[in-house]
DNA sequence: ACATTAATTGTGT
DNA sequence: ACACAATTAATGT
């Protein structure tokens, strides 16, 4: 399938023609491999990702290599992150990794600023940015006030459904970085999970059995 | 098929 | 949190 196309059938509800042939034109397509970086913390971004397919987590990370999942973007998704690190030339904070295989759109950053003109583009721009931002405050809620067995659960649960299969292939020490805490803790979670007959335990794999 | 090794997972203190 | 044991997968012989 041609990157015409795929804009056609993703975007042809949400922005003009005029704009579409602009996407076409100036946009590179791209194709990722699962556990792909991304963006790491401290590099600057030139391009801005607009999701077509797969997903890509985003996590908020420091130099020490402590992680908290912020939240997942999905097709038809954009980073709010890229746009003002874009706009403003920052260092990005976030890291960001390829959650399945992923396809992409790469729009240079001068092109969107140009494209605010568009009407439609500012609305995906804007309510882009509502979305991760009510993603991340969830994500801040559930640090908050839930306990780890609860975020386990809950983050086992959101992989599921953004990999869209029960078979998540995860090591606890993954695991254990995302939710940042150690190894032994979400070990001993997870077990407590199989015995209440929650999950499967394998080797570099869980398999989740009721959701 | 077997032995060796490295990585992952499990458990007691 | 740490240390160690047990298990599993990968690799070479």
């Amino acid at each position: 399938m041609n990157m015409h196309d795929i804009l056609e059938q993703r975007f042809s509800y949400l922005f003009e023609e005029e704009l579409l042939a602009e996407m076409d034109a100036c946009g590179t397509y791209k194709e990722i491999d699962r556990d792909t970086v991304l963006i790491d913390i401290g590099s600057y971004l030139k391009n801005m990702p607009i999701m077509l397919e797969g997903a890509i987590k985003v996590l908020k990370a420091d130099q020490d290599g402590n992680e908290v999942l912020l939240y997942y973007l999905e097709p038809g998704d954009t980073c709010a992150m890229t746009l003002t690190c874009c706009l403003n030339d920052q260092k990005s904070s976030i890291k960001a990794v390829a959650e399945t295989e992923v396809k992409l759109l790469m729009v240079p950053t001068s092109k969107m600023e140009d494209w605010l003109t568009y009407k439609s583009w500012r609305n995906f721009v804007f309510e882009s940015y509502n979305n991760r931002l009510n993603e991340m405050l969830e994500a801040i809620d559930d640090l908050a006030f839930l306990n780890l067995q609860e975020r386990l659960t809950k983050y086992l649960k959101n992989s599921v459904m953004i990999n869209s299969t029960p078979e998540l292939s995860l090591t606890h020490q993954k695991i254990a970085y995302e939710l940042n805490t150690s190894r032994v803790v979400v070990s001993r979670l997870l077990k407590k999970l199989e015995k209440e007959g929650e999950i499967k335990l394998h080797r570099n794999r869980v398999e989740v059995l009721h959701f």
